[in-house]
DNA sequence: TTTATTCTACCTACCAGTAGGTAGGTAATC
DNA sequence: GATTACCTACCTACTGGTAGGTAGAATAAA
């Protein structure tokens, strides 16, 4: 069990580096030191692995946002920018979400629903979080949560894609803090 | 010559639809109605083919640019999120900036390198209309150039990304809007 | 004005390499 | 003895790319 886990690991790396089109079962065979065939021993194809990177980011980010339950809006909401961060920090990783989406077209039909169904829940929970906070005055009362919720997702998704270009991960956290800066000042 | 253009054209339209790797020459040649050898009579190479496009990219934001050099500063930001809105009405396409980032530690150098420049101009080119815009008031007076430019390209990116998961393209336009309220509004 | 040459815009046929994927086997563990 | 965790050995389909050829238009030389 120990190898299926590496692998999704690997694959979950070269995902977020290379891309969904960029990376080969060959490639994570290579890394682990075992035969490409014994890989569809795990995964029966490449949807299937494809499928498994996004339950698994799926969990991951649900149980991230269950320990912070108890956290203010505002607080939750620099969470979130900060969990973006961290993949900036880790060799300027980008979103699998946002990586997803670029290929988007060219995915089979089951993980085109997986990756959208990852994206409500994400914009769902910013939602909840911004409209707590917007009637908490953590935020401008101004603000519609929906649409500062997609915002907030795009120039986190966009904020890495910057890093990556201007080859600097403190870039997506300036652009973030300007962002929030804006969404708080009254 | 027209195939060349042609070529191009239907290697654009994939690229934003499918991103760098997913497509192929093959896909270029079926549509074109001519064979894949012949395409590299145009095209030495995949590389070169991308370096077309990336030109072609920079080239037509030049021009559009240029258009628009008596425009205040706040028109000239609104057309820049309307450029970017027309990809999205046009099938969901996101941005071929976009597009090469998450292929991009899989691009060859030169790729790489052509795509950054392009990045940069952009980000001057929004840098300079913001800076005049802040001074002039069309804009908070508390901005950051940089970081604004950076916001707003990261928004829009970003913007055409949610849209394509939403499958809808007024998506991208209502997020950028919500951002261009945040930065006006006094 | 004819002839010779060269260029354009493709073609067929092929290459090595890689993609995802399968069939069937084996050695160790429960 | 069944299950687990691999393996070897293969397949088909496709990738980017090349070699060599050709019909026809354009250009230059006789």
């Amino acid at each position: 069990m120990e190898t299926k886990a590496q692998a999704l690991e690997i694959a979950k790396t070269q995902l977020q580096l290379r891309g969904y089109n960029g990376f080969s079962f060959q490639d994570i065979a290579n890394e682990l030191g075992i035969k490409k065939a014994s890989l569809h021993y795990y995964f029966s194809s490449k949807e299937d692995l494809g499928l498994a990177l996004i339950e698994d980011y799926a969990a991951a980010f649900q149980q991230w946002a269950d320990k912070l339950a108890e956290l203010s809006p505002y607080e939750k909401i620099e969470k979130y920018i900060l969990m973006f961060y961290s993949f900036a920090q880790d060799n300027l990783k980008i979103c699998p979400a946002g990586v997803f989406c670029v290929d988007f077209n060219a995915l089979p039909v089951r993980m085109q629903k997986s990756i959208t169904e990852l994206q409500d829940t994400q914009r769902r929970w910013l939602e909840k979080a911004l409209i707590r906070g917007i009637k908490d005055g953590d935020f401008k009362k101004s603000l519609k949560a929906k649409d500062t919720a997609n915002l907030l997702i795009a120039a986190c998704q966009g904020g890495l894609q910057l890093a990556r270009f201007q080859d600097n991960c403190r870039v997506m956290k300036s652009t973030c803090q300007t962002l929030l800066d804006l969404l708080t000042d009254i």
